[in-house]
DNA sequence: GGTTACTATATCAATATTGATATACCATCT
DNA sequence: AGATGGTATATCAATATTGATATAGTAACC
């Protein structure tokens, strides 16, 4: 998929394995990740194939370092890459997967805590950006047009990560609200029927029917 | 990772690996998509594990159709994940990657289309969503509030991808204007440029400093 | 001197994923 | 009758990805 083509490209400065594991955890994991396992293969067939090379360094920390840097033949495929238009992958997000099938779970409090947990989550690592953002605002001005070609590019790709982060973290709040009405509605249906069950002398409500009852209008399925 | 969960949230509703593709094609692409070589291995593993049995029909249009459905095993492991909170893995976008290395060719104009392909491509993918949100809507109602315990955790999940779709659908726009102020800058630098040597008597601006030469403040690189 | 932590390289099994391909059955159109 | 297209099942090679593990050198700390 990618993941060489990013190599080729994080590579146009020479590094290790092991330096672009830092690049991938502390740099670009907004919109990419890797892990050793698949960073180190991956050098090595991109060597085989002559798209990368390497000469192995002494180390002042450890042991020696074997530095790639991206060849003639390696920078021509990433700019065959950029130049092949948008790579449309699919998005995947497991949480929205699980809440998806959420309802099996019966009771709207766990989607509820679920999403204010996701909301948790999601709201640290917008913040996590927004640090980046302001610090990059600090080093060089918040006026992006004037940094350098590569500081324009980068910074655009953390935009996209704050902006798209950000509306996760709207979307939380507008389904927490929705979650609440939806409460606030099986909770009003429940009273109703308590106060009749009541007044006609009947048995009390069984446990079955809390707050997770079906709400009064049953609705229908999303997308049949 | 998450496929085999999807699956067995799925069969809820018995299907055949036919069927699923289908779904995940149709209904739950802006959150997950899978390939029949992965369903069909899938669902073969998930059924020797005792989490799915699958039964084999006479099919009206075709050969028989094996029929998959959910196990108590398979329902209780789909509970167990639910339960386990929001499932984080990393986000990947490889268009936001070959933005990052776009500077490598050296003409924001490339830049400029790409973005603009881009918000094509995102805008169209938004107007599907948007028509099943009007679908669902014109069937059910406004007040998601009211939709059937299964049809509002699905129309959660519609409401993410309309949100975080049309976030950068806007962000498309923002990083838009700022490649056309860039442009613009420097055009401006260019023509102070060519004002001045010809004052100057010198020889006119060589090619290479056209409308993608540095802008007048130098910058630096992002995250550094 | 021993422990811990960090840098660095690498491998493994298991699973995930893509994209192509092969086989059929049945219905409809030509 | 033959071609086309949709339904259905399945396999393959290649690559991607995760998560765990093994090894080793160096430095700092106790």
């Amino acid at each position: 998929m990618s993941l060489k083509h990013i190599l080729l490209g994080l590579l146009r400065q020479p590094g290790t394995g092991y330096d672009l594991k830092s690049v991938f955890d502390e740099r670009i994991s907004h919109f990419w990740s890797a892990e050793f396992g698949q960073i180190y293969p991956t050098l090595n067939r991109l060597e085989e194939r002559g798209l990368l090379e390497s000469r192995v360094e002494p180390s002042s920390k450890g042991p020696n370092r074997r530095v790639y840097t991206v060849t003639g033949d390696g920078r021509q495929e990433l700019l065959r890459w950029l130049g092949s238009g948008p790579a449309m992958g699919a998005e995947r997000f497991a949480y929205l997967a699980q809440l998806y099938f959420m309802d099996a779970l019966g009771d709207l409090h766990e989607t509820r805590a679920f999403m204010t947990d996701l909301k948790g989550r999601l709201n640290e690592w917008l913040g996590r950006l927004k640090a980046i953002e302001t610090a990059v605002a600090a080093a060089h001005g918040n006026a992006p047009e004037r940094y350098s070609e590569g500081g324009f590019h980068q910074f655009a790709t953390l935009r996209m990560g704050i902006l798209s982060i950000g509306s996760k973290v709207k979307w939380c709040d507008e389904t927490l609200a929705a979650i609440d009405r939806r409460l606030a509605l099986a909770a009003g249906v429940e009273a109703t029927a308590e106060c009749r069950s009541r007044r006609g002398g009947g048995p009390p409500a069984p446990d079955g029917s809390g707050p997770n009852a079906q709400p009064a209008t049953p609705g229908g399925e999303v997308g049949s």
